[in-house]
DNA sequence: ACTTTTTGGTTCATAATATAAACTTATTTA
DNA sequence: TAAATAAGTTTATATTATGAACCAAAAAGT
């Protein structure tokens, strides 16, 4: 039977950043702009809710001067991919 | 780099659909409804995308006095299928 | 025989979600 | 010193998904 998945994950910008922190250690806010090809408003929203929901870690800091913003997966957004590619596997055939 | 995601696609009822539908040579709506735990009202609106969108073709006959609506696959369905699996592949690794 | 429930849907109003435009604050660059 | 750029956030809107309410016919109760 199929299974759920995942809402949070089920979203074209948030499963590519979540991709993309699955692969590295951690990742700058304008990386995963560039990356996603989002604007930074949609990226901005997408960011807090996976962070909302303990997927991620936001840290904010500064670069010199300039904002300077790291994205982590937790533990927690790696097992939640890791089910969320497993139930997709289930649809995908 | 992140390839786009078909959003008629990407939706877990349609998804579902597609996916039953692939396996299979016909579906009727109430074999549909029980297999993705939709709502008939919801089914009825997806499949309706679905049709629009020429992925599906939707029959509508009787069995006996009751009426029968009959889904198939076509080969643009397919296709469209194929190629969201393809660019999902690029997220889940 | 009629009235209640079930079957097989559709339509429509609302809830949830995604998206980008407009804004902010600070920093280079001209 | 005015104008453009960088790095985001907030907010208003557009899009989408979802189910409640509805309909017509058939089957089941009484």
């Amino acid at each position: 039977m199929l299974k759920e998945l995942d809402p949070l994950l089920h979203s074209q910008l948030r499963l590519g950043v979540m991709s993309l922190l699955m692969g590295a250690e951690s990742a700058e806010f304008t990386f995963l702009k560039e990356k996603t090809n989002a604007t930074a408003g949609n990226l901005s929203v997408q960011l807090d809710k996976l962070s909302e929901a303990g997927y991620i870690t936001i840290e904010k800091t500064f670069r010199g001067k300039k904002p300077l913003t790291r994205c982590r997966i937790t533990r927690k957004g790696i097992k939640a991919f890791e089910e969320y590619v497993q139930a997709l596997k289930g649809y995908i055939k």
